[in-house]
Formats: structure tokens, C-alpha cells, sequence
DNA sequence: GATGACTGCCC
DNA sequence: ATTCTGC
DNA sequence: GCAGAATGGGCAGTCATC
């Protein structure tokens, strides 16, 4: 029913909306404006605007800037051709908008005209800024009133900002969009906020509908291409300093105190007054810049991404100096992930019945997670027909299903129906592997998170066509680390050291056996609504077994808790970190449960479960994001007896509650000292050093080989310190002063006890004898 | 060519 | 990875 | 229980610099 209202309203925007603006010209955007428009004439002067403000910079700390910056401008647009033609071939014959009030008045006809075409909308009631909740009765209240429901939903804060059907998307309504959705803590206003951006694009600009999207996600592309904004804090530190004349500490010092570099960013384009109507950023535009920043690779390439970070800065107002500052760090950090812009999107497109919707976009998202192939499908067939042109198929990663922690075996009785039965499987210590054998043979390979890891697994490759039964797959499985001599698993540990990128399959250090243990898809089927037991037969029937490469993942049925504890320990005596237990029944849909799948490890287990070390707190960070003006971290010791000094052994970021936190920087503050004593043995500096007075309880589920810490150096490695895998807060030990922590002793002896290192340890034994 | 800082991606 | 928290 | 956002260790890869 509303399928086909929405699939005319993708195919023909023009029809449905902008009834005065469109239909009257029916032109491309293009030509839309004519020449001499008012609109074409503003364009042209914020053009020149733009250039004087950069030549005008105040701040040229180094004399090439002015050069860099004629170079980028043209550079940028080259790039943008595609973007914003008019632009780019206006620059030269533009003339000389010399009136600074000339400009501001056609902004005033650009929006009441705006307003005029837009629709018979009725005028906003008059209201004064209101609070959250007033925001939110005024749009309830609207909704009631409507006539039609996209015109009256339209949110009060996009309403000033000129936006023409036909123009591009303006950066500044999801500027605006996101910064609403930061403050709202209501998820299901926040998906409302977006999907109504969500629906003006595709009203207004429906090519902009895919930059939106990634935008909203802070993505670039489907993860499987691999693309990289080789962007991070320092190289942000640096482009912040160059944009606002200020040093690189000056910057670091507010992004401290601030606990948001996107923040610090906004503050800053504040502070500059600019003289000029800067140009106009367009979510294309910045969609564009962002790739562009990624694509740049190679010699000074980093001066360049600078300078486009810079470029885009200049244009950038308010919110959205933030915003393009919050992309580049990779957190949007609005409350407002992935599950809501799908949400989002599917309301958008059908909000007659959003939920029916949502379950289709999000069901298609998890078997082709690619807005690439989702949204063009989207737009020519509508909702109601997306599943059948996104299918799975292999070739495309789909998301894996992924695993709840359970504190007890209890826990998973309680979870699953013990009548039907689940199996207990070995989790192994590796890196998922999704495998995929397509039609024409092809094998490829991808991580958890769907990037393309074919590259880094030759051998996977060239033993999956080798065992293979059927014509085409996608296997779900643990590639783990294999000594092929003694033919036992290594530790994780050693798994990462092995390349990336593997130009020669004789090159490979560290072999991997391939633990499969479900099927997704075989032979032109999709296995994802079976249940468990079925895949895990056509899994069976599908491969050969060949030891040390590709083998099933132990496991056993169960029906009670005394198999699983048996099981469990049996799993830890294998060297794995312990069970994955899958209802027999289930289905491998992650859209309905992306959790649906249990683990039990020892260090889960509250009793007597996984190491706890009581570690001294000699440091402590800043916090960041809903931590700012706390501590968000700390850093830890163990008490080396032997050396009378504090060795570092860990950081910790996770464990307490917002309160403990508070309590715990209040407490923690008076001890802060300028430098550290002389005593503490580190190799890595906190924000803050601290008086050694605290001892905290800290759990983990492993000890490892660090190149980070301290603890117990030499005793377990020459120079090598030793670290805690996954450590997390557990309680506060008042009864302990620093002396009572965790010896270095102590620390050498739980890292050799561990199971894999014992296992190690008893075949370096063997081997020996021989 | 070596080194170190930084980044992204595994867990 | 682990953990906490608002909805 | 979901979804999101805090935070951990440690590796290879990349780029700047020496």
C-alpha cells in the first residue's frame, strides 16, 4: 500500500513536492536559475568571498601558505566538478560583489522566497526558544494539526536555512539535524530529527540521499572497500593549529579541558570574526572532501590532508566546524548510531508503517551492508521490494552474529530452553573469518567488521578450493593461529603479528587453521532463517576435514549445567578462552537479535573466574565526550619489591559506574603531583601523575608480553614488561596500601601459569628431548 | 635504510 | 574487547 | 534488552624525519 506512494515519491521528487519551484520549470538543477538570478549572483560574490578570506588569512606562519592555499582552491575545484559545476566555471568572470549588505539582503530574498515556495505550509506558530520539552509538544502538536504530513513535521530548526528543491543538500541542515539530536536523549525523536532530514533531501535533493547517509554514519564507504581517513588526533591537533593561527599545545590544551576536538573547532570559528560570507558547505561537498582526504596517500600527503582539512574549515560555520571535525575523528558522538540511521532512513522512506519498514531496511542492511547497493535499489523499487534486490550473496560480507557475555552457567539455562537443546562450542582466540566462495570460483575473506582480509589469508584461499564440496558459500569461522610442527593452536598474540598484506604465500610466518562453524549460504540458498542445527548439517556436508587447516569447531550438545561446566573446562584445557552456546533452533538473523549467540569465559565467571590483580593507581586521563571534566582513565602498577619501584601494568577505562567515577576523581585529585616518583618504572605518561596511595582490585582475562609496561621486566622477558588483556575495574582495596599490591613476583608467576603459555612450555619440553 | 609517531583494526 | 546507562 | 558510548592491549602499515 504505501510502497508504491513511496516509490513514485523516490522516482519523481519534483511531483510530490516543491510544487511551485519545480513543476513551474521542470529543468534540471542545473538550469533551474537562470543567469542573471539573484540567487546566481549572491553564488558568484560568496565565491570571491571566499578567496579573500583565504588570502587575507592573518596568520601565515609559513610563507608558502598563501601558494598551498591558491593550490588547494583549485585543486578542490577540480574535485568538485562533479559536485557544483556553476561554481567552478563562474570564478573567473565574476564580478566585483564589493557590498557586504548586498549579500545579506539576498540571503533575506533567498529565504523569504524559500519560505514563499516551500509550501503551503502554515506559518510556525511564533513561540520563543523553548526548552527540550516544549520543542517536543510544539512538534507533537504540529503532527496533530497536519494537513500532510511531510509538510508539518518539517522541524522548526531547518526552517531558516535556504534550501531549494534542486539545490544541493546544504551541509548546514545536517549540521543542525545532528546538533538536535546530540541534545535530545529520546532515541526515537533523534531517529524523527533524521529521517525528517532524511525525507528533504529526497525531496529536495535526492542525490544527495547517499552522502547524508554515510555522513549520519560517520562512514566513508561499505567497509569492505577498505577506504581509510589516515585522519587521527594528532594530525587534527595540527590542522586545528594552522586554521586558527593558535599552537599545536594551545589546541591540545582545550581539546583537554573541552573533552571534544569538534567542540574546540566551533569555539574556534567563533572566536574568528569573519569578515565574509563564507561559501557554503554542501553535504556533498563535505562527503566529497572527506574521500578526497582519504584517497591522498604517499609523499606529504599528510601536509595535503591538512590542507583540505583546513579548506573545509574556512567554509564551515558553527555546528558545523564540529561536525566536520567530529567525521574526521571518527565519533559522531550524538546518541545516534548505525541502528537509527537505518531506522531513520526506513521512516523516511514509509512513515505509514515505519515499523515494517524498519525491519526490512534493517534485515537488508544486515545481509548487504552497503548504502552503495541499498539506496539506488531503494530509490527505483521501494521498500517493500529492497530484500529481493539486496540479497545475500556471496562476495558481499554480511554482519555476523555476535555473542552476549553470560556470568554463569546458570545465566544460559536461563536463556535457553533446555528442552530444545544448545550446542556448547570452544570459542577459539583468533579473528573471525567470513568466507566466501563465489560462482566464478573466487574465494574471499572478511572480518568481523566486513573489511576484506583476502589478502592477508592466501593460504585460506587457495584450502578453501581445495576442500570444498559445493559451488558456491559463505562459512562463518575463527582463524587461529597453528603451530603446524606440534600442531596446537597459538595464542592470539601470535596470530597479529602476522602480515596484512601477504605478497607470497611461502612469505607466511604464522599458519592459521580455519574453525568453521556455521554456514550463511550454499549453493545459490540462504541459510540465515534456518535454524542452527540445519546449517550446522549443510556446513558438514559441504567441506572436507583436513587437520591444522580447516576443521569444525569442537562442540557438543547439551542440555544442563553439568555438561557445560564440563565442556567449559575442557574448552580452557584446549587453550581457548571458552564457550560459545548457540540454541539449536535459532536463526541467523542478526536484524531480529544481532546478540543471539551466548559466551561463557572463565574471567566472566564471578567466582573465582579469569586473574584479579590489586594494582596500584599512580596516573590518571582526562575523559572525553560524556567523561569530560573527569577522569576517564587511569594508570596502573604492581609493587616490585625486589627494585622498590611501582611498575606500570595496564591502563583502566571500564569497570566502574559514573558515580565511582565521579567519587573516584574527586578522591584522586589531591593527589596529583607535577612529576612522577622516582620510583614509578614507565614508559608512558598519563595526563596526571599521582601520589601511589590507591589500590584498586582489576580483572583480566589474560596477561600478555608488553612493549608498553613495566611489570615485572626481565622476569618473564629480557627487556619486555607484561600487560593485562581486557582489564576492568572490580572494587576498591581500602585494606591495601601500595606495598600490599600485586608483586612483580606475583605477575611473572600468573603470566606463566596460563594455560597457553604452559602449553607452550610442555611442547618446548618435548621438543627438546627429541 | 632506520626509526619513531601516528593510525586503523584486530581482539 | 568490557562495561555502564538511558530508553 | 537494545543501542550507544566510554574505555583497554597490541599488532602491521604508513609516512615523516633523520
Amino acid at each position: 500500500m504505501s510502497q508504491r506512494s513511496i516509490t513514485s515519491f523516490f522516482s519523481k521528487p519534483s511531483q510530490k513536492i516543491c510544487t511551485s519551484a519545480v513543476e513551474k520549470k521542470e529543468k534540471s538543477p542545473e538550469s533551474i536559475i537562470p543567469e542573471d538570478s539573484p540567487i546566481k549572483q549572491q553564488r558568484k560574490r560568496r565565491r570571491i568571498y571566499v578567496d579573500e578570506e583565504d588570502e587575507q588569512r592573518p596568520s601565515s606562519t609559513d610563507s608558502t601558505e598563501n601558494e598551498i592555499d591558491d593550490v588547494v582552491n583549485k585543486e578542490n575545484n577540480n574535485d568538485n566538478i562533479k559536485v557544483d559545476k556553476e561554481e567552478d566555471t563562474e570564478v573567473e568572470n565574476s564580478f566585483d560583489g564589493n557590498d557586504k549588505n548586498t549579500d545579506i539582503q539576498q540571503e533575506e530574498v533567498e529565504t523569504i522566497k524559500e519560505e514563499c515556495e516551500s509550501e503551503n505550509e502554515k506559518k510556525p506558530e511564533k513561540k520563543p526558544k523553548s526548552s527540550e520539552k516544549s520543542k517536543a509538544k510544539s512538534s507533537k502538536k504540529k503532527k496533530k494539526a497536519k494537513i500532510s504530513p511531510k509538510k508539518s513535521e518539517r522541524p522548526k530548526f531547518l526552517d531558516n536555512i535556504p534550501w531549494k528543491a534542486g539545490d544541493p543538500a546544504p551541509y548546514e541542515a545536517l549540521a543542525a539535524t545532528l546538533s538536535e539530536i546530540e541534545q535530545e536523549s529520546g532515541r526515537l525523536k533523534c531517529i524523527e530529527y533524521l529521517s525528517n532530514l532524511l525525507r528533504l533531501v529526497m525531496e529536495r535533493s535526492p542525490n544527495d540521499t547517499l552522502p547524508t547517509l554515510y555522513l549520519s554514519m560517520n562512514q566513508l564507504a561499505p567497509a569492505s572497500e577498505g577506504l581509510e581517513l589516515g585522519v587521527g588526533e594528532s594530525l587534527l591537533f595540527k590542522a586545528l593549529a594552522q586554521a586558527t593561527g593558535r599552537s599545536v599545545n594551545q589546541i591540545k590544551a582545550e581539546a583537554k579541558s573541552k573533552g571534544d576536538l569538534g567542540v574546540v573547532a566551533e569555539a574556534s570559528r567563533n572566536t574568528q570574526k569573519t569578515m565574509f560570507q563564507p561559501k557554503r558547505l554542501t553535504i556533498q561537498s563535505v562527503y566529497s572532501g572527506l574521500r578526497q582526504i582519504a584517497e591522498m596517500t604517499g609523499n606529504s600527503s599528510m601536509n595535503k590532508k591538512i590542507d583540505k582539512i583546513r579548506f573545509l574549515l574556512a567554509s564551515a560555520k558553527d555546528s558545523e566546524a564540529k561536525f566536520v571535525i567530529r567525521a574526521l575523528t571518527g565519533k559522531l558522538r550524538i546518541g545516534l548510531a548505525e541502528q537509527s540511521v537505518l531506522q531513520a532512513l526506513a521512516s523516511a522512506c514509509d512513515s505509514e508503517n515505519s515499523q515494517l519498514a524498519a525491519d526490512i531496511v534493517k534485515t537488508t542492511y544486515a545481509q548487504c551492508p552497503s548504502f552503495d547497493k541499498i539506496i539506488p535499489n531503494l530509490i527505483k523499487y521501494g521498500v517493500d521490494n529492497l530484500l529481493d534486490h539486496c540479497p545475500l550473496e556471496p562476495g558481499m560480507p554480511l554482519k555476523p552474529m555476535l555473542a552476549h557475555p553470560t556470568k554463569g552457567i546458570d545465566e544460559v539455562l536461563k536463556r535457553f530452553d533446555a528442552k530444545i537443546g544448545f550446542t556448547c562450542e570452544h570459542k577459539y582466540d583468533g579473528e573471525r573469518a567470513q568466507i566466501h566462495l563465489l560462482e566464478d570460483g573466487t574465494v574471499k575473506i572478511y572480518s568481523r567488521n566486513q573489511e576484506d582480509n583476502t589478502i592477508k589469508y592466501p593460504d585460506i584461499v587457495s584450502r578453501i578450493k581445495e576442500l570444498t564440496k559445493v559451488k558456491t558459500a559463505i562459512i562463518d569461522s575463527e582463524a587461529v593461529a597453528w603451530d603446524t610442527n606440534l600442531k596446537r593452536i597459538l595464542p592470539f598474540q601470535m596470530l597479529s603479528t602476522r602480515k596484512k598484506k601477504v605478497d607470497n604465500v611461502g612469505d607466511i610466518k604464522v599458519q592459521v587453521c580455519v574453525y568453521a562453524f556455521d554456514m550463511l549460504y550454499v549453493d545459490g540458498e540462504s541459510l540465515v532463517t534456518k535454524p542452527l542445527k540445519e546449517r550446522r548439517d549443510r556446513l558438514r556436508q559441504s567441506f572436507e576435514i583436513k587437520e591444522g587447516e580447516m576443521v569444525l569447531a569442537t562442540g557438543e550438545d547439551a542440555h544442563d549445567a553439568d555438561t557445560v561446566a564440563v565442556l567449559l573446562d575442557k574448552a580452557i584445557k584446549d587453550s581457548c578462552e571458552g564457550l560459545m552456546l548457540k540454541a539449536l533452533d535459532d536463526t541467523y538473523e542478526i536484524a531480529k537479535r544481532s546478540h543471539s549467540w551466548l559466551k561463557l569465559k572463565k574471567d566472566y565467571l564471578d567466582s573465582a573466574g579469569g586473574d584479579t590483580l590489586d594494582l596500584i593507581v599512580v596516573g590518571a586521563y582526562d575523559g572525553t565526550g560524556k567523561r569530560t571534566g573527569r577522569f576517564g582513565g587511569f594508570l596502573l602498577a604492581c609493587y616490585d619489591s625486589e627494585n622498590e619501584e611501582y611498575q606500570t601494568i595496564c591502563k583502566l577505562g571500564t569497570g566502574f559506574s559514573d558515580e565511582q567515577l565521579d567519587k573516584f576523581t574527586e578522591i584522586l585529585k589531591p593527589l596529583i603531583i607535577e612529576t612522577p616518583k622516582a620510583y614509578y618504572n614507565h614508559k608512558m605518561s598519563p595526563d596526571h601523575w599521582l601520589e601511589g596511595q590507591i589500590v584498586w582490585e582489576v580483572k583480566a582475562a589474560d596477561l600478555s608480553i608488553s612493549p608498553a609496561h613495566t611489570a615485572a621486566a626481565g622476569l618473564v622477558h629480557e627487556e619486555k614488561g607484561v600487560s593485562l588483556r581486557f582489564p576492568r575495574f572490580v572494587r576498591v582495596r581500602d585494606d591495601k596500601k601500595p606495598e600490599d599490591a600485586t608483586s612483580a613476583e606475583q605477575v611473572a608467576g600468573m603470566y606463566k601459569s596460563q594455560e597457553q603459555v604452559q602449553a607452550l612450555n610442555r611442547n618446548e619440553d618435548n621438543s627438546e628431548d627429541y
